[in-house]
Formats: structure tokens, C-alpha cells, sequence
RNA sequence: UCCGUAGUAGCUCAAUUGGCAGAGCAAUCGGCUGUUAACCGAUCGGUUCUUGGUUCAAGUCCAAGCUACGGAGCCA
């Protein structure tokens, strides 16, 4: 019996007898000569069918096999600079071949489709070589930012799914029923997170955080995942390091393992080699003076409007990517009005309209990717802030308790996956970044 | 929620002034020993988004609705 082997392996057994298992991709033929390229997860091989080298009824197997049927094909690996495949060049010369099972009329045919049709049919787009690459990506960043935050001291700590108060904002909660009583699916794990690094000292929570914002955007989902760190004793530029050096790793990482896939998906290799630290560090203040003399500049009118803004005012899209712009690489931007963020950032010392916030953007229109900030320490300052915002004490007083108990300076940040997966695939909609996307409009598959 | 665009075969699209519902791909059958989204011949394939209206006649015109896509706000 042939050793059973991996396809993107085959290069190994060159000159070998090998047995592989898979689903047609496609399928050719030339009479007598057929052509299947077969993939099974870890690649792409054309496998090839000679009548006269075969038992007549499987010849008439391969002959037939519809798109996506399952089979087993044993045969003899050869190079052959013809052969397409991922990785390519080598080939199998079919001496036997298994059919698992004849798939029926496949709905996602080799030309071109529309993106309702492709998200109805995600179950099976994610077979498509596209989708293999983009989340194959998306499993080696997660998989570098927690391997960088391991090696530089976190601790992965697990934030729960279902919480008792809202994180930020109170509109855009999902309101889930937990025995009679109102529970709230996260939105955030920063709060828990808060308490965990009183106990661990640096630590991160990795998981899926829930958003009923009714925003239909490329950038936007209802379901995303968020790798949240948190450091006690940390200053904003110690957080900006932090950021820094993870996003850096993370892009490096991408470029190391995944050449491969980013051909596929025609990504720009030179623009992700830019990605070095360090990155830009620009104030609100600057970043708003430098939107308003970039509108001076403008020629034409919609764009001036479009990129209008007030000291005060928090940036949009057009505003984020004007900024982006300016950089071939992320850029940070700090002391954002304390009015546009959330309650729980500290004021800056001697100037309280300001705190000490920092958003990270994207090259490329890509937008903020993270958003970070000194949590305040001050108890009296926090509980002022969470009457005021009118959230309610009795939810919070959890988190007040951290502030009487051995209260530190410390800070920490958010960073999006799909935002970030979305960015270094040089995709133009989120939806692609996650195998089953939650949007305003969808829920199936 | 607001603004804009679209909805025709399984998929991607066409259909002139309101006048017989079309093509490519997929599928099925046949041919071909090096295909790269192969090619050649044939077959199969329709609630033209829904409801109502105008008309001798509606895919096409009118009204309402539904769905999707793109953008905005908000955010990661």
C-alpha cells in the first residue's frame, strides 16, 4: 500500500509510488488523457489519467468526474514544469484511482460570480483558492500576534462571552435572555482585562466580540474577533512600542511563510516590505492641522468637503485614509478630544479636553486598526466619569474595586483581526477576512 | 437610519421605440495522448424579485413592497 502524503509535500516523493486524497478542483481532458487537479487542504496537484495505463472502469471514473467529487488516486510522483498546481511542478501519473463520491452540479463554476451568490454559497467558496489563501493568512497572523505577546511576557487570559454591563457604548449591545435576567454578549474583554493584569501583570484576551451597530461598511461586522493586551505600569508611549513591535512581527511573519498566497491574492509584496519601525507619532492637534492644509490644497470641491474637519470632531473614513496616506506605513495618532472616547481614558495632565488615547491606521484606506489608552487609575475620577455616562454603579463597582486595591498607572489596547487581515491581503471588504462573516444583512450559512 | 445603483436559465450577462426569451459557462451525450478558465459538435435549461395597474400586447411603462450591492454616520 502507497504511504498516503500531503500534496504540498509531493516534491518529496519524486520518483515514488503515493497515495493522496482530495476533491477535484478541475478537470480536462483530452480523450485518452485527462488532467484533474486534485486538492486536498494542503495544496493543488494535477493528477494525470493515460487510458492505456489504467484499468478500463477507472479510466471511465476520471473521465467523468464533476467538480469537487472526492477521491482517492494512487500513482507515481514526477516534476514536470507543465504541471500547474499549488505548489506546482510536480505531477501524479494515475495508476488507480477511488471514487468516495461522484459530487453533483457544483454551484461555484470556474467563471466569475456575484457577491450575494458567493456569500449564500460560503460553505463552499471557502474551498475556492482565494478564500485558501486569505484565511490561511489570517490563521499565521493570529498565530504570530500571540506567539509575539508569549515571548514578551503575556499571559493569555480567557475574558468572558456573556457580561452583565456594556464595555463602551450602550446602543450597540446585544441584549441576550440569561435565565430571566438581561445579559449582554461582549463587546469587550478590556474591563476583565483590567482586573487580570492587577493579578498577571501583562496579559491578553483573544476572542469574539459582538457589535448590533447597524453599520453596512467594508470595514464592519456584527461578530469580529479582537486580540485585546493589557499592561500594568504602562505609559502610552511604552503602549506605543508595544504596537509597534507586534504589528511589525505580525507583517513580517505574513511575509516569511506566505509568499505563495500572496501571488495568489495579488498582493503587493513591496508595500507589506515597508512595514518597519518605527512608525509616525502624530497629536490629534497635528493630525487635524494637517487634514485642514491638506483641504486647502484640494482642487476640486467634493473633495475638500469630504475631508473637512473641526478641532473636536472624530475622524471619519475619508479623514483616516487622507491621513494614511500621508505614511507608507501605520501611523499613530494621540491625545484625541477626551469628548469622542470612551470614559474610562485618562486626561492629560494640565489639559483634561485631551486624553491619552492612541489610534493606530492603517496604510492604504485600511482605517484604524487599533485603538489603545491609559486607562485612569484615579477612583474618584473613574466613578465621576461612569455617573456622568449615566452606566450605573452597580454594574461597575467590579471595576472600581481595582482602583482601591493597589491601583497602577496602565493601559491597553485593541486590535481588530479582520481589519488587520483585510489590510495586509489588500482586500476592499472585510466579509473575506472570516470563514463565516455576521453582517447587518446576513447570518447564513 | 439616510443617499445612490441593481434584480432575466444553476452562474455571469444581453434583449433596439412596448412587438416570438437570447449567449457564454456549468450539467448531460459524443470526439480528441499535454490540458492550464482547453477545444469541436449536440442536448438540457425560464414564476424576467413580488403584488397591483396602464395597454391589443409589458423583461421594458406606472405605483407600492422585498432583497442585494456601493457610500455615509458609528466603530476595531
Amino acid at each position: 500500500m502507497a504511504k498516503i502524503v500531503k500534496i504540498k509535500d509531493i516534491a518529496d516523493y519524486a520518483g515514488q509510488v503515493v497515495r493522496v486524497r482530495g476533491w477535484v478542483y478541475s478537470r480536462t481532458g483530452k480523450g485518452r488523457l485527462q488532467f484533474i487537479l486534485l486538492r486536498d487542504g494542503s495544496g493543488q496537484a494535477q493528477c494525470v489519467a493515460f487510458k492505456r495505463e489504467m484499468d478500463p472502469a477507472e479510466f471511465e471514473t476520471a473521465r467523468a468526474l464533476t467538480q469537487e467529487s472526492s477521491v482517492i488516486i494512487t500513482g507515481a510522483v514526477r516534476a514536470d514544469e507543465r504541471a500547474p498546481g499549488i505548489p506546482g511542478g510536480y505531477e501524479i501519473g494515475i495508476q488507480s484511482l477511488e471514487l468516495v463520491q461522484q459530487a453533483l452540479e457544483y454551484p461555484i463554476s470556474p467563471k466569475e460570480h456575484g457577491t450575494e451568490f458567493l456569500m449564500n454559497n460560503r460553505h463552499l467558496w471557502l474551498r475556492s483558492n482565494r478564500q485558501w489563501a486569505i484565511l490561511r493568512i489570517r490563521a499565521t497572523i493570529i498565530k504570530a500576534m500571540r506567539d509575539w505577546l508569549d515571548s514578551e511576557g503575556f499571559l493569555l487570559v480567557d475574558t468572558p462571552i456573556f457580561t452583565p454591563a456594556a464595555g463602551e457604548e450602550t446602543t450597540t449591545l446585544f441584549e441576550v435572555d440569561y435565565f430571566g435576567e438581561a445579559a449582554f454578549l461582549a463587546q469587550t474583554g478590556q474591563l476583565y482585562n483590567e482586573a487580570n493584569s492587577m493579578a498577571f501583570g501583562k496579559v491578553y484576551c483573544f476572542g469574539p466580540t459582538f457589535r448590533a451597530e447597524k453599520s453596512k461598511t467594508r470595514r464592519h461586522l456584527i461578530e469580529f474577533w479582537m486580540l485585546e493586551p493589557e499592561i500594568a505600569f504602562c505609559s502610552l508611549e511604552e503602549l506605543m512600542d508595544i504596537e509597534e513591535g507586534l504589528v511589525t512581527y505580525v507583517v513580517g511573519q505574513v511575509l516569511d511563510k506566505h509568499q505563495q498566497e500572496l501571488k495568489m491574492i495579488e498582493r503587493d509584496v513591496q508595500k507589506l516590505e515597508a512595514i518597519q519601525a518605527p512608525f509616525a507619532r502624530i497629536s490629534y492637534d497635528d493630525a487635524v492641522a494637517r487634514l485642514q492644509g491638506l483641504r486647502q490644497q484640494a482642487d476640486d470641491l467634493p473633495a475638500r468637503e469630504e475631508i473637512a474637519i473641526e478641532w473636536g470632531e472624530d475622524f471619519g473614513s475619508p479623514q483616516e485614509t487622507a491621513l494614511a496616506e500621508m505614511f507608507d506605513r501605520p501611523v499613530f495618532v494621540y491625545h484625541y478630544p477626551t469628548a469622542v472616547k470612551a470614559f474610562y481614558m485618562t486626561p492629560v495632565a494640565g489639559r483634561p479636553e485631551v486624553c491619552r488615547s492612541v489610534d493606530l491606521l492603517a496604510p492604504e484606506g485600511y482605517g484604524e486598526i487599533i485603538g489603545g489608552s491609559e486607562r485612569i487609575h484615579d477612583h474618584d475620577l473613574l466613578a465621576k466619569n461612569i455617573d456622568e455616562m449615566g452606566l450605573g454603579r452597580e454594574a461597575y463597582e467590579w471595576y472600581l474595586d481595582l482602583r482601591k486595591y493597589g491601583t497602577v498607572p496602565h493601559a491597553g489596547f485593541g486590535i481588530g483581526i479582520e481589519r488587520t487581515v483585510a489590510w495586509i491581503c489588500g482586500l476592499n471588504h472585510v466579509r473575506e477576512t472570516i470563514p463565516y462573516a455576521r453582517l447587518l444583512n446576513r447570518k447564513y450559512p
